[in-house]
DNA sequence: GTCTATACACTGATAGAC
DNA sequence: GTCTATCAGTGTATAGAC
């Protein structure tokens, strides 16, 4: 898959859409910035995409698509729990660090239109390996039971995982500001510490000792 | 101190800019909403605060200010590290919950406009305690030099705790989603058990065995 | 202080020439 | 397919009557 992205005025549109509207919001983007980028005039967009509203859409699901083949891929695979805890949390953080506008743009956008959700996931219904979550249960279960991790809830540890991996990127301008005094270079290793430390914590926290 | 808040309209209309800037951030919210919200029409919103930019400020700054006083007074107290933390979660997910838009809504402003954060720390200088993140880090260092907990660098650390503070609030329309099957309630009792959860997820980790 | 009326720029979207 | 011109609506902000 994967196909080349052919250069035409439709992608161009749609990639100049995507970088301002993650930066800026739906609110915060108009018609105009975006055929600007594009360089092209206003009523193309209304030509290919009919709406902002559209248009806006298309890019959500994309950035939204791009981060599930990460939970499918590294939850099939056949190695230890703690192994796939540590290579979830280092393909996630190269993720994002790649992507780190995208955190927050989805975030955001769910929380001004909650009902986006259900759309959003069931339009990618076929992406997402719909018993994921299931197989995520059954393992943190099987763990307990062999007494390897201390009895945890599934709910807290995914949630304590997810939070531990993306806040640091969403909450970037404040922490970077308080805690490392607005020292760019500084905070960009802190982020990259925070693979082994992130592991580390969570281990630390459920491993039966 | 906090004194009655006499209501007279200029209260009026910081209350309605409140509710809606916090639920919709400043490019979704207009002045007509807040007027219409207050009662009162435009022109007054101008005549009491000039501008759309000098009102959000104001509320912004309430916002932010809000949560300043529970980093303090819990570091403050002379207990435990370990009871520190505990009653600083408490406190947190307590004070969150009675204002659950706040978070995001301070996350969203300060990185549709990061320098905004320089300015809102000049402003509250005289409210925080310069010193508190110095004793933080030396309080973690006292602890980690008696033994009692693992050596962690105090920005980790930090970060780990109001990660796991605030990311369930601030993603909550996903997680909810995706984890509760949509369930309120659900959700809710969920936020509940994190004071204990949370508590007993880091001090897990931290604590020497 | 509070109102109505209005200025003026900009928004998303459409019509129609090429 | 791509452009220019333009629409109707809405945005913040101000002027001026009361």
């Amino acid at each position: 898959m994967a196909m080349e992205q052919e250069i035409n005025t439709e992608s161009t549109i749609l990639k100049a859409a995507k970088e301002i509207f993650i930066k800026k919001g739906f609110d915060g983007t108009t018609m105009k910035d975006i055929a600007g980028k594009a360089g092209i005039n206003k009523s193309l967009l209304h030509y290919y995409y009919r709406s902002k509203e559209n248009l806006f859409r298309k890019v959500l699901g994309e950035a939204f698509k791009q981060f599930i083949p990460v939970v499918n891929k590294t939850m099939m695979t056949d190695i230890s729990f703690f192994e796939k805890i540590e290579i979830f949390v280092e393909t996630y953080i190269d993720m994002i660090t790649e992507n780190p506008y995208i955190p927050g743009f989805v975030l955001q956008e769910l929380n001004r239109n909650p009902k986006g959700i259900t759309e959003l996931i069931e339009n990618f219904r076929g992406y997402i390996k719909n018993n994921a979550l299931e197989l995520i249960n059954e393992q943190i279960q099987k763990e307990v039971n062999a007494g390897i991790i201390n009895p945890v809830k599934p709910q807290h540890l995914i949630t304590n995982l997810i939070a531990l991996l993306i806040f640091p990127f969403v909450a970037r301008p404040i922490l970077q500001t308080i805690i490392f005094n607005n020292d760019v270079e500084l905070y960009n290793m802190f982020l990259k510490e925070r693979k082994k430390e992130v592991v580390k914590f969570i281990i630390n926290s459920i491993k039966k000792k």
